[in-house]
RNA sequence: CGGGGAGUAGCGCAGUUGGCUAGCGCACCGCGUUUGGGACGCGGGGGUCGCAGGUUCGAGUCCUGUCUCCCCGACCA
């Protein structure tokens, strides 16, 4: 892609809603459009994130068995009238009806509709395990939206279901995904801890978060080494309150006398052990060995892809702007034409896209100094300069994002070296 | 939902005790000069000052109401 045929305009101005760094980057790099509070247009770059992101996601959780589906963002509400949900007063739920004044609500969360399609697949034990799950808008009418990415009222997230005979079927699967979500993290460029959380709303028996640790992160984790748990789970949620006497006699609870840290982390997967907390309410029923009714044992997983994307950002930036990992980067190589070089960097351009190489190109006529700005700010993994210097070499310069030297590639050269970055 | 802050051009801001044609920087358009770290000159375009009502000869400025956004907290599948 061209720059001057990109839907893009950076700003050399930080907006002023904008706090955290990851917010300030993403929209002065025009990855994001703000709308409304907590809901924004994903732009070009922000989409090629998320699209990565999202191709990650599906490859590791196909490869344990997800089966794909799609489940509505407008649900009908008979389902959460049976499983009660509706009635529970979750201030995060979107109510809404149609102009038959039927009630519906917004996709907050899919197991619901997953229990009342699995009704008309599940019948026997042989039936058992399913894995199903889905890459879809989920929308929450949250207090406060805030951080730009990092709590929304609509984005986009995957949400996987299992159901199961029995906890132990339960059990191995839940590792499973434990395991597939270590290596989606991974994959993404984000260092994740897995600790034991709440169950909240969702109910059920056990519940586990996949936590980046991030000063500025909006949930408290307690550690003591070797066993992490959120802070909320063991009844500390107020910051002053981790000092004081009562949060120490709950720590001790929970750890004994071994020695605990706090520390901040931004939930980026939650994955529930959610028992029958929806099959027996839905009557989501199997027939087990001895010819007994049993309601299905369900789990659920889930991933913040838009949150993933803030906290790329909050992980892995400098002064000067982003620095993407190169399997989430909008782009892989941000191409350079400086002065009289520009009639070459169109020609590299052509070459390194014939060869399928994704690259972006700041073909402007402005000064080298903005083309520079905009490369460090957009953090691309790879910036390629050709300008009169180089080609006095008959070269290119290289420079990787994340590290401080350049260097000289011939012109005959650089394809090859470009495709082995890829 | 409680507390705090803020709405003036796409973005960042100024606008005195109410006063004349509402300004500045960035961005944008035209011409020219520039070309390795956000260049420069000259000339331009763009505003119902969040919205509604009120006070006044006169409101961006004062009063009332209302909406929206941001931050802290509560809450948080």
């Amino acid at each position: 892609m061209k720059y001057s045929n990109s839907f893009l305009r950076t700003t050399k101005e930080t907006p002023k809603e904008a706090e955290l760094i990851s917010h300030q980057y993403l929209l002065r790099g025009g990855f994001i459009a703000p709308t409304a509070a907590g809901i924004y247009t994903l732009m070009p770059f922000g989409y090629r994130v998320a699209d990565k992101i999202t191709k990650i996601i599906e490859e590791e959780l196909r490869a344990i068995g997800v089966e794909d589906i799609r489940i509505p963002v407008v649900q009908t509400a008979r389902p959460w009238k049976e499983s009660g949900r509706y009635y529970e007063d979750i201030d995060e739920l979107w109510k809404i009806k149609n102009r038959s004044d039927e009630d519906f609500v917004l996709a907050m969360t899919g197991e619901e509709m997953v229990a009342d399609a699995a009704k008309r697949v599940i019948s026997s034990y042989k039936d058992l395990p399913k894995l199903v799950g889905q890459i879809n808008l989920k929308v929450r009418d949250e207090a406060r939206a805030r951080g730009g990415l990092l709590r929304l009222r609509e984005f986009m997230m995957q949400d996987a279901y299992s159901l199961t005979k029995d906890e132990a079927q339960l059990d191995e699967i839940y590792q499973k995904f434990i395991d597939a979500y270590k290596k989606i993290f991974e994959r993404v460029g984000v260092q994740t801890v897995v600790i034991e959380s709440d169950t909240g709303s969702m109910g059920g028996s056990g519940a586990h978060e996949f936590m980046m640790i991030a000063e500025n992160g909006e949930d408290k984790i307690v550690s003591d080494g070797t066993r992490a748990v959120n802070a909320e789970k063991i009844g500390i949620s107020k910051e002053d309150e981790l000092d004081g006497a009562e949060a120490q006699t709950k720590v001790k609870e929970s750890f004994g006398d071994a020695q605990v840290e706090f520390m901040r982390g931004i939930e980026v997967g939650n994955i529930f052990k959610l028992g029958t907390k929806y099959s027996k309410p839905q009557k989501l029923m199997y027939l087990d060995e001895n010819n007994q009714q049993q309601p299905v044992i369900m789990g659920s997983y889930g991933i913040g892809v838009d949150r993933l994307i803030g906290s790329i950002v909050e992980a892995s930036h400098d002064d000067k702007g982003m620095i993407w990992p190169k399997n989430v980067s909008p782009y892989l190589v941000h191409l350079i034409g400086i002065g009289d070089g520009m009639q070459s960097a169109n020609g590299l351009y052509e070459q390194l896209k014939d060869s399928g190489v994704e690259v972006f190109y700041d073909d402007r006529d402005v000064s080298p100094g903005e083309k520079f700005a905009d490369a460090d700010l957009l953090g691309f993994p790879y910036r390629i300069t050709v300008s009169p210097k180089t080609l006095a070499e008959n070269s290119v310069e290289i420079k990787v994002r994340n590290a401080d030297e350049m260097k000289l590639v011939s012109l005959d050269e650089i394809v090859e070296t470009v495709k082995s970055w890829m």
